[in-house]
RNA sequence: GGUGACGUGGGUGAGUGGCUGAAACCACCAGUUUGCUAAACUGGCAUACUCUUAACGGGGUAUCGCGGGUUCGAAUCCCGCCGUCACCGCCA
């Protein structure tokens, strides 16, 4: 959510960034309507305030006056106050609605982009912000699609898992298992080594965790939702990550904060079909390791940089082909300021494959979240930056991984996967 | 799931209707004193909203788990919810 004073000081970059994201022409309205909204709030709160510091001071002299014995010139002022309640009760009603207003303008606000996002509309908007310069592997014309590598060498069998819960949720197996909890390992350990700090937390999470995240309003078909105990299954493990710091006010001192964690995700994907949702390709159940950082917002965008060389780090020690694309207005998140997509070539399906997502949410999320900093002893609480990016998503890594590695003599696994699977190739 | 107890500031913990935004202690920060350190002493130490100020600052409102109610006035009384702990039940 955005800050209703950075609105009113940026109103024209606010606006720009609406058009950035292609807003609909009547709806740049909201930011003036955001702006008038909480004028209004202001001058119920004032008169409010006042009303309640009367009540206060003639409720005081009430007590002394009983105190004092004059019974009569306190049971007068007790009087005057009684008559003051019902404009209490009407200001607080309406500072109430006042306020549910303009939160319900302001969740319809996406975040600013970054003055670096490309206009445009859709993903084939998006800038190729580091592209793959070597050759990319072809394959020859028999080669296969990963969903009937699977098949073949019995990696995984979503028609096994159509049985047991319907379609989307893959059955890994045998070497297909083996294969994903060696990459869940790798990545770990390869987070662990950058410096983040390994968190196993919880998959279903309550309301208020899904709404400082974003994940709620704006997302909610996208969630699995548990009705009895009104629970959500993760989308992704950045919703519990960043939420531990829900709240907080941190000291300088702490930031960067970085943790990571591997968790389960779960996306309804509702209304996806198709040939391009095939096989792994998007599924409902999917694994990942998700890498968070809250940070000082001077430092947050040399943070993303970082985070980028990790993620490209780990797709190069798997020898995968990748680039990564700045996401243009259009494509971009409704939370974050700034996203790159790294994706993966997929030798057979002859197509990128996004296998992970960074992006810099600057203040959005922290301002839901309430997770403020400290410049100093005393100084007054700031927003943090948040900054997430998935590290990485496997569904699709096993796929180009089955894909570009696939050789007569079956399935190559990289080098530094080998101490983690135990084999060196699935045949 | 049942029964009982409890929920106060960073921590411990006092407080049963007005003088309590909240004692005291601990922790923390600044200063004084002191060969250094320690100790002692002095002072400071919540957050949000809002008004005011060029600024420093000052004023108001709200917050004692959350939400409602009673009252001129609620941390304190009443109701609902949530949570924690203990015991029982169940259980990986």
């Amino acid at each position: 959510m955005l800050q209703l004073n950075v609105i009113r000081e940026n109103r024209d970059r606010v606006v720009q960034g609406l058009k950035t994201r292609n807003f609909r022409e009547e709806d740049l309205g909201l930011v003036d309507k955001a702006i008038a909204l909480d004028d209004r709030r202001k001058e119920v709160q004032t008169s409010l305030d006042e009303a309640k510091a009367k009540r206060n001071s003639l409720s005081s002299q009430v007590g002394a006056l009983f105190k004092e014995g004059k019974r009569d010139e306190a049971e007068q002022i007790r009087k005057e106050v009684s008559g003051l309640k019902e404009d209490i009760a009407r200001q607080e009603e309406e500072l109430r609605s006042v306020e549910a207003e303009r939160t319900e303008v302001l969740l319809q606000l996406p975040n600013i982009p970054h003055d670096s996002v490309p206009a445009g509309h859709t993903d084939e908007d998006n800038e190729v912000y580091q592209a793959w310069t070597s050759e990319l592997p072809t394959l020859g014309g028999d080669a296969l699609p990963h969903w009937e590598l699977a098949e073949k060498y019995g990696i995984f069998d979503l028609q096994l898992g159509t049985k047991i819960t319907g379609s989307g949720f893959p059955v890994f197996r045998g070497k297909g298992a083996r294969l994903q909890r060696a990459l869940i390992a790798f990545f770990l350990d390869e987070a662990s080594k950058a410096g983040y700090e390994e968190v196993v937390p919880p998959l279903l999470v309550n309301e208020d965790t899904a709404r400082a995240t974003g994940q709620l309003p704006d997302k909610e078909g996208q969630m699995y939702y548990v009705e009895r105990d009104n629970l959500y299954l993760i989308p992704t493990a950045e919703v519990p990550l960043t939420n531990i710091y829900r709240g907080d006010i941190l000291s300088v001192d702490d930031l960067p904060v970085k943790i990571t964690g591997y968790t389960p995700c779960f996306r309804r994907e509702a209304g996806s079909y198709g040939a391009h949702v095939r096989g792994l390709n998007r599924v409902h159940q999917f694994d990942k390791i998700e890498i968070v950082q809250i940070a000082h917002p001077e430092q947050s965008y040399a943070v993303l940089e970082e985070m980028l060389l990790h993620i490209g780090g780990l797709l190069t020690k798997l020898e995968l082909p990748f680039r990564v694309l700045r996401l243009c207005g259009g494509d971009l998140g409704f939370t974050s300021a700034l996203t790159f997509d790294f994706e993966v070539y997929s030798a057979a399906q002859e197509r990128w494959l996004e296998v992970s997502s960074a992006s810099n949410f600057e203040t959005y999320q922290s301002n839901r979240l309430k997770l403020r900093y400290r410049e100093g002893e005393g100084a007054k609480p700031q927003l943090v930056h948040t900054l997430n990016g998935s590290a990485l998503a496997l569904a699709r890594i096993i796929a180009a991984l089955l894909e570009n590695n696939q050789t007569p003599e079956g399935i190559v696994i990289p080098k530094v996967l080998q101490s983690y699977t135990g084999f060196d190739r699935i045949d």
